[in-house]
Formats: structure tokens, sequence, C-alpha cells
DNA sequence: CGGCATCCGGGAAGATACTG
DNA sequence: CAGTATCTTCCCGGATGCCG
């Protein structure tokens, strides 16, 4: 109820309200996205920059601090010999992945959606959790892997949801492998495109289990466009 | 796919993921304040800009446009003799909500949440609806009203479910009515400071069943606190 | 008074270059 | 690789004024 009083500090709402807090803590352009990149593992500057494509070096360097500061990631230092610096998130930093569902579920029913547009690694497996249609995945248990350049991660759909385990992972672990580009990926499963055109683009590979990874591809889809209505 | 092109338009993310698209259309400063003072009916231009302390007229005015660009809200003429013009948002629009309430319950764990900060009518209502205890609230069903100066709202407890209607409201609709301002009902309820109190310094009157109005009070917690770590 | 348009100062974001 | 330094641009916030 106190009201008026000068600004607590720089830009805030000062408001009692849990979202305009929210919006305090992670409304700065880029930090929600710097918290999602984040979502999956912890990574390092210059890859955090090379996933957010558009920020720049001060901005990043800007948010990381914040995010820091209000308790939602932490630095840490990974063990010798690879003794270099990693950025990931706290534990209350991984509830949030929450706030990037329902924002993604959202926002994919603007027709302003473009699925042609530049999506990352991590997005897209983030998309898959928020997505997936758990009655249509009934009780298939399966290992899906995936292969992004040198980031791999391994899949595991089981009981209507699906986990990630960053990291090298085993042939054997997986049923079917997807090795290419994200936004071929995405091409695949949400525009649908036929495993072939993308395979002769060079833009995706698919091993394993061919028919398990057609069935994937089905366990998603987008939510109906909201209709604009004429102006 | 298409990456590195030229930017869309001044200063989007132009980006695939649905969370991204969604911090284009409502991540801009104040954009989501707004929608939430929607979230319970339409509002005039300068009840909006009343109800967010801090946003300044013309920041107000372009954000209203952004987000009727976007189809989030319309504006919308009233039927004589009011026939002034309100702001309210789309189906769309509406379907946000699940966007507050995530980021709600998200930050109020925070250390940095402050309850005591001034709140707005339509916040706090809709904090109900985001922290009801559905199992506290059991088959409870009761009329509650709400009078904040010249707005009331009576809210429908059903099944463990909240639903507000904005306007006047008959006594006899309501089992319990609460009038005074919005921060002191946050008090009674999540501060759980005594209704005499709040009667005692003139913020806050409870009227009809006291039991159902502190049993009212019983239903929402707050999640608990993040723990910072020293640093 | 409601709904803006306009002007201005400060500060955050963006681009580029540079350093340990 | 992991940032810092610098500069420019643009957004935000506050004030004023117009016009129905």
């Amino acid at each position: 109820m106190t009201n008026k009083s000068q600004p607590t500090s720089r830009r805030r709402y000062d408001d009692a309200c849990g979202t305009a807090l929210a919006l305090d803590l992670i409304g700065e352009r880029w930090a929600l996205l710097v918290v999602r990149e984040l979502m999956l593992g912890g990574k390092r500057f210059s890859d955090l920059k090379a996933d957010l494509p558009g920020i720049s070096a001060n901005v990043l360097t800007q948010r990381l601090e914040g995010l820091e500061e209000h308790g939602i990631l932490r630095r840490a230092r990974l063990p010798p010999p690879a003794s270099t610096q990693v950025y990931e998130l706290t534990e209350w930093g991984y509830e949030a992945e929450p706030i990037v569902q329902v924002l993604g579920r959202w926002a994919v029913r603007s027709p302003e959606h473009d699925p042609t547009q530049w999506i990352s690694a991590v997005s897209i497996l983030l998309s898959f959790r928020t997505m997936l249609d758990a009655r249509a995945a009934g009780d298939l248990d399966a290992g899906i892997g995936f292969r992004f350049g040198r980031e791999s991660f391994l899949g595991r759909l089981k009981v209507g949801a699906l986990a990630y385990r960053r990291g090298p992972f085993d042939e054997a672990e997986a049923d079917v492998v997807f090795d290419g580009v994200p936004g071929a990926l995405a091409a695949a499963v949400y525009g649908k495109v036929p495993f072939g055109e993308l395979e002769a683009a060079g833009t995706l590979r698919v091993r394993g289990d061919t028919n398990l990874a057609r069935r994937f591809t089905e366990l998603f889809a987008l939510p109906p466009k909201f209709a604009l209505p004429e102006r």
C-alpha cells in the first residue's frame, strides 16, 4: 500500500502484483531468452551469444549480471581440465520453464508467427515438450536422439512426457536419431515437410527406426490460429 | 531457417520460437500490465492510466496501438448515452490469462517480492484466481462481493474455481462483501492481517458472513520463497 | 475531461572495436 | 574466449498543449 514513494531502483514497476515483479526480474529485453537457452543446461558466454542471434556482448553481460543478482542463474566453473566458466540456472530459474511454455503456446496462435525463421536447438527441443500431445503419445516409450552440430541430446519419451539429457549418447540408447539443423527438424515436425525433402537438402538426417521418426512428428500440432479481424 | 536477413521491423527477435514471438507481441514495457488490467473487462484510457501508476500517457497510447495491431485488444464504443471509448481484449487476448498467472506464481517466490506495495483491484482479484487452493476450497459454493471505490465485482466460488462478474451487484447475491482498498484485502488474505485491524484503519470493511470471510482468506497461500544463496 | 501529438532529457539497447 | 569501452540510436518517462 505504500505508493508514490520514490522509485525503488532503476526502472521497476513498484507493484505488489507478482506479474509485475516477474517483469522486473525477467522482463528486460533478451532476459527471458537467456533463461530459455539455459533451460536444458549451462552454457558459456560465447555459446549464449551464438545461440541468441542479434544480442550484443554488452547487453548479454548486463542480462547475466541482472539474472545472477536476482537469483535466477549462477556462474559455475567447470572442473579442470575444461576449467572454463559457464552460466547455469538455479533451481528457481529452472522453474521458469512454465513461463517459457505458456508464452510460446499462446503466441504461436498469432498470424505473425513465422516458423521459417531461425530457431535454436534448445528452442525446438523445449517446444516439443510444450506441444507434445500426451494423448497422442499414449504409452509410447522411446529414446530419441538429437544431434545439432557438436551439441547432442537424448530425449526420453515416456508416459506422455519428454525428458532430455544433454551430452553425448550411445547409438544403442536411441531408437531413432535426428541429425541436422534445428530449423529442419521444426519443418519436419510442425511444417510436416517429408524427411526425404530435408535429407535431399542436406539439412536433416534420420537414422534408426524411421517409422518411429514419422510417428514422432505426429505427436505435435500447432494450436489453431487466432483470426485477425479485417481492418 | 531464414536467418541473418535484414530485421523484419523495428526491434524484433526474428525467431521462430513462440516464446520470442510472445515477447515481440507483449514484451515491451507496460504491455502485459495493460493486458492484465483489461483481463476482467474493458476500460477507458484514463482508467488504465490511473490503474497503472507510473505509466505516461504517450507510452500508454503506444502500447494500446501496438496491442491493437497485434490483435490482442480492440477499441469499442459504448452505446449512448455513455458513448465513450473503451479498450477491451479480444478473445485471444483473454487467453493470455495463464501468462499473467504463471508469471505471478513464479515471481512471488522471489525474496524481492514486497506485498506492501501498491496493488490494483484487477491484480488482487486475478491473484485470487491464481493462488486459489482448489483442495482447500473443496465444494464450497459462495458469492463474494468486492467493492473498490466505484468499481465492484461479484465473485462466484464454485467447484474450486473463482469466476468474476464486473459491475454492480445486489447485496442478496453475495454471502459476504469486502469493501475497501485492494491493498487492504491483500493484507488480509496474504498477510493474514486480522480484519479488525484493517477495519480500525478504515481501509477495509467486511459485511455479511464474517465466518465465510475468514474461511475465504484461508483458501490462499503464497508459495515458499526461493532461498537466495549468500554472496 | 478523454485521447492523443509534440518536445525534451536520460538511459537502455545495438553495433563495432578493442583488450586480457 | 570472455568480456570491456565507446559511440550511436532509439525507447521510455515527464511535461505541455491541442482539440473534440
